[in-house]
DNA sequence: ATGAAAGCGCTAACAC
DNA sequence: GTGTTAGCGCTTTCAT
């Protein structure tokens, strides 16, 4: 590979402004020659700049590290498109990697964070102790976001509003007449679950029907759990002719679920899910969803490590813009006149 | 952030020693307290090395790019699963990168690539010019392997063992009666599309069947390019009792394509994906599928990189051990006796 | 058993 | 317009 010093040699110049021609430096007089020969240089030998050298000058390296727990998901797709569109704005780049390989203390990623190989660190949350193990390896080091879930009280969490889509959510069922609606949460560990949990209880209340207690359950953010949260739900509230499923991906489970308890959706069931992605319009049936700015949600997440502010430690809530949107698809229909009494 | 020599000066003693008990020189005589000394320092700083200036050094930084198109696939997960663990082996970690991001000339990555930030490239392709310029821009700096599609003229392009694949499957269909079998690819430029139909066609010739050129449609690797493809498929050739579909995601797509033309699955069309992912189980009704070797996909890549030995241009295809596995769900059935004459 | 020194490749401050 | 120099933090060879 050559170097910086091989390219001034071969043009005749010295190193610094080998360097200040491939940084674009704007105070730079040079002979058009001069310039012309550089480049030259540059083309014949297909020189790019030492990375590491340049990061161990500057002490920075560009790169933001997004650290998830589970790359299937769908849901995260889209957070870490917007991270991508934000990270370049700033000049840098995201790179994924696996928190379980984070986690083993021996990672390679780990030394990478804690020896200023990156700039800074979104952590996916999952409400797990590995959560709280890395972030407080990250956060001593550089900026760090947790995202969705984590304690605000020592972390700077970053969520979506939840509140609002777990509202809307439960409106809309009940708008369609159902007034005994369920709750499928993911887990209580989840900040992002519990907000929903609370949006759904207030719009019943608002609708003046009581929240049962046996019209939640909890299930996970997979397929089998959401369709044994499902199981459980229909044994401890078979009134409930409703239900809003905090996670799209135990949504699919419960499909699953509700066909092998022999009750159609929507005719007896109606389904909610929260979060939307383009998998809901292929599912039998298509799935009613609420669309919810995870874009927005990977972009303000760079957008907060890049500031030059200190993050304390708090809890951030995306502001609801673009709003929650509908998806209204074929998993929700009206409660008909037989069940309504 | 403490460095090499806070620590010496703290622990009084130099660099070299605190460099050589951080990496555990197993050659270094040094007195017990000394070295309680430095560790002392360590944990007090909570001191790690600085990784671009052992990258510098040493020239090389231990990370391996994982390239990708698509993160939102579950398929990819599998594979980089693999990848994780067997590059762990090898003492090195996975960083993985949106392809868009590096296409753009002026992405950090690709300055992260050709600057000697990676040690090896990764790159899934996808068939588009992309990879191309990716795969010339990368191999000439680092060691770089293509999965499943490529040029094997110019990169060393790794595949599964796609013709078993497809042969396995489309016999599995003919075993079931079905004697027409149609097979819906995912476009020309994917090799591994290739591989699998002509293991669909070397099958229906070993049994006696002559596969027809109206049997075949290219549909894409996303949900409506599935639908639409299966939607040509249906026109062009109504005589066909099964498919088989040369991608899951597309797959998910053909089965709401055939519940929009009325026809049931397996009833009307049984059908057959390649590839198994999680979700098969769960969609309506559940897929039969062939389940292929990702892991040892994502393993065997890292393991090529990581090799001494200089990559030639090649096409390797991945021994088909562990065998491509069936996994019989809902989406097949025997044909009919009054279908079958 | 421990230290001194050089150099990886780059850039920024300062000199001419 | 262009060159010199120093130093980012680490490792490694050679001295003592």
């Amino acid at each position: 590979m050559a170097t910086n010093a091989d390219i001034a040699r071969m043009a005749g110049v010295s190193p610094a402004i080998v360097s200040r021609i491939v940084n674009n430096d704007q105070t730079l007089r040079v002979s058009a020659e001069t310039r012309a020969r550089v480049l030259k240089a540059i083309a014949e030998t297909d020189y790019s700049p030492n990375i590491a050298a340049r990061t161990l000058k500057a002490a920075k390296s560009g790169i933001i590290a997004l650290v998830v727990h589970d790359l299937t998901s769908s849901v995260y797709s889209e957070i870490i498109s917007g991270a991508y569109e934000a990270a370049h704005a700033f000049g840098k780049t995201v790179l994924v990697g696996e928190a379980a390989a984070l986690a083993r203390g021996q990672s390679h990623l780990g030394a990478w964070i804690s020896g200023g190989g990156v700039d800074a660190v979104i952590l996916q949350g999952a409400g797990t102790d590995t959560d709280v193990t890395l972030t407080r390896a990250a956060r001593a080091k550089v900026p760090t976001v947790l995202l969705q879930t984590g304690n605000p009280e020592s972390s700077t969490v970053l969520k979506l509003d939840d509140a609002t889509a777990g509202r809307v959510a439960t409106q809309h069922l009940i708008e369609l007449g159902h007034s005994r609606v369920g709750f499928l949460g993911v887990d209580d560990a989840r900040l992002f679950s519990q907000g929903r949990q609370q949006g759904w209880e207030s719009a019943l209340l608002d609708a003046g029907s009581t929240p049962a207690k046996e019209w939640v359950a909890q299930g996970g953010n997979s397929f089998p759990a959401g369709a044994q949260g499902m199981a459980e739900l229909a044994k401890k509230a078979p009134e409930i002719s409703g239900v809003v499923v905090a996670s799209i991906v135990a949504a699919i489970g419960v499909l699953a679920s509700l066909r092998d308890l022999g009750k159609s959706v929507p005719g007896d069931m109606s389904l909610f899910a929260i979060q939307d992605i383009p998998l809901a319009d292929y599912l039998s049936p298509p799935l009613t969803s609420i669309k919810m700015p995870l874009r927005e949600l990977g972009m303000k997440a760079v957008e907060l490590v890049c500031s030059d502010e200190q993050l304390a430690p708090s809890l951030i809530t995306l502001d609801a813009a673009p709003e929650p949107q509908i998806v209204i698809r074929s998993s929700t229909t009206t409660l008909g006149r037989r069940e309504r009494q």
